[in-house]
DNA sequence: CGCTATTTGTTCAGTGGTTGAATTAAATGA
DNA sequence: TCATTTAATTCAACCACTGAACAAATAGCG
């Protein structure tokens, strides 16, 4: 009887944007087919390609073809496995082909990286200066001379940079202008205007290379995905003097109405508590952000710099540091109340810790977990994992980057066309 | 200078789900074209369609064709608009194609109703009673019969049924279980097996009738965004007895990774409040619940049957009944909070009140905005919308019935192979 | 009334891309 | 050595879209 019941997926999906025109079914097999190679652990041959993506090994074989000329996948020179049979010649994503620029500035430090198609970092460079002083044009200005440098390592190693993205710890509008970066100080800022002056990023590399400036948490939470850790969906909580949070649904960033989703500094811990300078009350940030976890500890004050303060937490946490562990165990019962309303509202099974917080897991987890079974409905029947990034403290940079490549990945017809 | 700075968008859409086969193509824009003449204000030519989808006349007359022998799409008899030229004949969906039958339990209600393509209502039955007393095999032995009743007026009009989904207030697995219905006091209730035994809903037709359950407040969402007002993202607040919401993002509705997103009535609005039965503390719908409301106006008591509180409480606040205005602002209060959260996370535009919610926005709606307007850190460059749901408070019902007529319009190739 | 301009819809040869089967390639194992 | 097995390519067939030419149907105008 039960067959008679098909139960689940009432979804609504919009109809397909375009017009699904003749050349397009080249495009999205060449899409689908670059896909299963990125995702897949092991080089896949044509065959298993075939099988796995339901096309015919004629197909395959086609589709293939333009990858390769294309210089986006690479045969595998040793046979990996072998059984009877013709062996099979393995396809990776090629690492002479595009590379990714990533940038990242925040707060207490300036960030550049370049990562190719296959997601592995061939340059990272981070210059650590507490930027809340310094102008942002000044700021971009030395950014803008660590890019340069990471560019002329990438082409020492023969990478083609196919783009660049930058991360800011702010609000980003559609033209690249920080609108508000309240832990930066700026405001208003017309990021892409002021890097116009200084050539290593203007001139352009083979027709194309757009600049995208967008929030560092979007950008790490890109990073923790195609980092490969974390599953479909889940929330990413960049926890540096302010706090983010990067929403990956279905294995697509969800960037909102206007790109300003992930504001999760800003959601309201206890209505009535103090004001923050948002202008709300009792906001996220003044309890779990940077700086209050630092005044808890007891350790607010001027002989702490803002660009050590995240390892100096760090440090007295593993030595056990009282003030340091009551500080923690606060913050993490704050956060854990914000996860809580998160997770009833969008069923999430996975929540990452980035940024700050991530060296500091081991004690924020057990609070944030406590906070998430006391709070969420469904808790009882499907536990939520809670885990540290697996990226260091600068995955916006990385996710930046690697933001470029999977552009390419997702749409590879573009870049086919291109050449 | 600009022009060399391409900002925006770094999103990175998961490849396309299966593999594009051939005949994927026409099925793509099977489902393009029909999906624009849903949307169409006015019943589309051929030649509009095809500048409005970018396909060529000829393609489009050929789809069109397929879709009018599969009885989807008529053309509208009465030439629309003149001007020069051959009149142009509008295609608009089917009135006597597939319909679906919609099902809704609620906690002081029962409803059914058939909906077809266009999205117009044939059948609509309301059955009011306090369902909390009631078995739940009981309540679903009533439900089959106005199912029943509804199949019989929709033979009657010539339409056939292509399938039903029901709503319940409440978390339902992928096997259409009722795993938790606080309100209405289930517990894994097996819905489809307690069903299987009334023939109404069992019966197929034309092969496929599948059940679809799912939560309330997702399909009075779907519903909502299918009866055209509300824009492409916007949070659907159903406020009955409890409290959800149906999250829609991009004109798909989120269903979160086990189908449990939007349980907004726990998420914690003063995290050392009041404890819930929930087991957490403070959730919002100790603020804003039904029985919140009604206690906070010093109505909680016997003489007011559930099936008649909703309407009682809308009486007395158009009466201006200074203790229900007083409850109504908190209400909206404790609700803004909330909300308040919900678009700094994920950056909405648009907040429709629905069910309960409805025909209180009035004075909902001042408070909600106001703690809107403190608390989401982006409020001052873009307002967010907060306006009642524009399907009445059986809005779960219709979206239940839309989801399955919907469902075909999304993937029209399924019913047109069918045949 | 007849002619032209105009827009709609259809017909048809041409083409790009996938399909399925047959074929070739390259290894294992008895 | 040869049968077996799996991988990859080749090729005729076919499906669906393209573009242009053509037929249909109306308004405007003299």
């Amino acid at each position: 009887m039960t067959a008679v019941w098909q139960c689940q997926g009432v979804t609504s999906p919009a109809a397909p944007a375009g017009a699904v025109r003749q050349g397009s079914l080249r495009e999205l097999n060449l899409a689908l087919v670059l896909g299963r190679i990125a995702a897949a652990r092991r080089p896949p041959s044509r065959a298993a390609l075939a099988a796995d993506t339901g096309l015919t090994r004629a197909t395959v074989s086609a589709v293939v073809e333009d990858l390769v000329a294309g210089r986006l996948v690479t045969e595998a020179d040793p046979t990996p496995r072998a059984g009877a049979g013709r062996p099979a010649r393995g396809l990776m994503l090629a690492g002479d082909g595009p590379a990714g620029l990533g940038l990242e500035i925040n707060v207490d430090y300036l960030a550049a990286c370049v990562v190719d198609l296959s997601g592995q970092v061939w340059h990272h460079t981070v210059h650590r200066a507490d930027l809340r002083p310094v102008s942002p044009a000044e700021a971009l200005g030395q950014l803008a001379e660590l890019a340069r440098r990471a560019r002329v390592d990438a082409e020492a190693h023969g990478l083609t940079l196919a783009g660049a993205a930058l991360g800011v710890p702010g609000l980003v509008d559609d033209a690249g202008r920080v609108r508000l970066a309240p832990n930066l100080g700026w405001r208003d800022v017309p990021v892409p205007e002021l890097l116009a002056d200084h050539p290593p990023l203007t001139e352009r590399v083979d027709g194309v290379p757009p600049l995208v400036v967008d929030n560092e948490a979007n950008l790490a939470a890109l990073g923790e995905l195609h980092a490969g850790a974390a599953p479909g969906s889940f929330l990413h909580i960049s926890g540096e003097v302010g706090i983010g949070a990067g929403i990956v649904l279905d294995g697509a960033l969800f960037r909102g109405t206007r790109g300003w989703s992930g504001e999760i500094g800003h959601i309201p811990v206890r209505p009535d508590g103090p004001p923050c300078r948002c202008g709300g009350r009792g906001c996220l940030e003044l309890y779990a952000g940077q700086e209050a976890i630092l005044s808890a500890a007891g350790l607010a004050g001027a002989d702490l710099p803002a660009d050590r303060a995240s390892t100096r937490l760090t440090q007295l946490a593993v030595a056990e540091h009282p003030a340091v562990l009551r500080a923690l165990a606060e913050a993490g019962t704050a956060i854990g109340v914000t996860v809580a309303s998160v997770v009833n509202l969008l069923d999430l099974d996975t929540v990452v810790l980035g940024g700050g917080y991530a060296p500091l897991t081991g004690w924020l987890r057990p609070p944030v977990l406590a906070e998430i079974e006391r709070r969420v409905l469904t808790a009882a029947w499907s536990p939520v994992t809670v885990r540290p990034a697996t990226l260091g403290a600068t995955a916006a940079a990385v996710g930046a980057a690697g933001s470029v490549v999977r552009r390419i990945i997702a749409r590879p017809g573009g870049w086919l066309a291109r050449l």
